[in-house]
DNA sequence: GTAAAATTGAGAATGATTCTCAAATTATGA
DNA sequence: TCATAATTTGAGAATCATTCTCAATTTTAC
């Protein structure tokens, strides 16, 4: 049997995503926090969670150019789109009822399941665009 | 004034998105199939060239989890997706006028210019759902 | 040809992520 | 409470895509 020991470094990694309120965050911007906050993490260790935590359904990743993001699931329901310009890096987060029918229409017609909060659409923000 | 110098890689690596009918490829994978048809061609080059077509327009680049992807941009006309299986890895092409209608929305009402060919979405295939 | 301008590529550098494995930590139970 | 077994940790090496450097090569202009 497979028992789950409790350990400084991983209740600090869940506290930052249930206690701050930030979107989203990358596993470089974790170590650092953590270290800020008296809690010596390692990379590997963070890599670790993170993966995990994925995949328990606890935390959403998505992919941007420069790496990967982390957010916490639980007040991320329903669809939710993320926008990210490539002038200048900006990542936006979309709530909409014509984006939430996104995914229904592509599992019914061309019989894929989109995980939204994975998914990160590129293009120019209202300010670059200008 | 800048002259634009022919070379053969320079034409190897256009003649191959031209000729080829290939809907997507890596810079590895352009390495790999330039040597084989006898030319042989440094990454450094391969990357800078692609670069170059992406930001003249003439190619499509795009990011998914395992590194970018190169397209030829002429026959890739108006809107159109692709949905990357996070089980096989397998990589779709969807032309759909429900999808068209995506960019321009967010246009208008997030003031967002979305770049449909640079955006990938994630998620689980027909196959992969059994 | 020949010089000037542009291109090339081997190899080093970068940066995110993964892997390894011995040491440290945590749980269990007598 | 102590010993032991199971789990977790992290320093550092390994990977892999991509970028950078710069001397050597190729191309164009005249």
């Amino acid at each position: 049997m497979k028992n789950d020991y409790k350990t400084k470094q991983k209740t600090a990694l869940l506290d930052l995503f249930t206690e701050n309120g930030s979107r989203h965050i990358t596993a470089a911007e974790i170590v650092e926090k953590l270290s800020e906050n008296g809690t010596k993490i390692g990379t590997a260790t963070v890599y670790r969670h993170l993966d995990k935590l994925v995949s328990d359904g606890f935390l959403k990743k998505y992919i941007t150019d420069s790496g990967a993001c982390y957010q916490y699931g639980g007040d991320c329901h329903g669809n939710h789109f993320h926008l990210k310009c490539t002038q200048c890096g900006t990542l936006f987060h979309v709530d909409c009822d014509f984006l939430d029918s996104l995914a229904p229409h592509i599992l019914e017609h061309h019989k894929f399941k989109v995980d939204n909060t994975r998914t990160v659409m590129y293009g120019t923000c209202e300010k670059c665009s200008q």
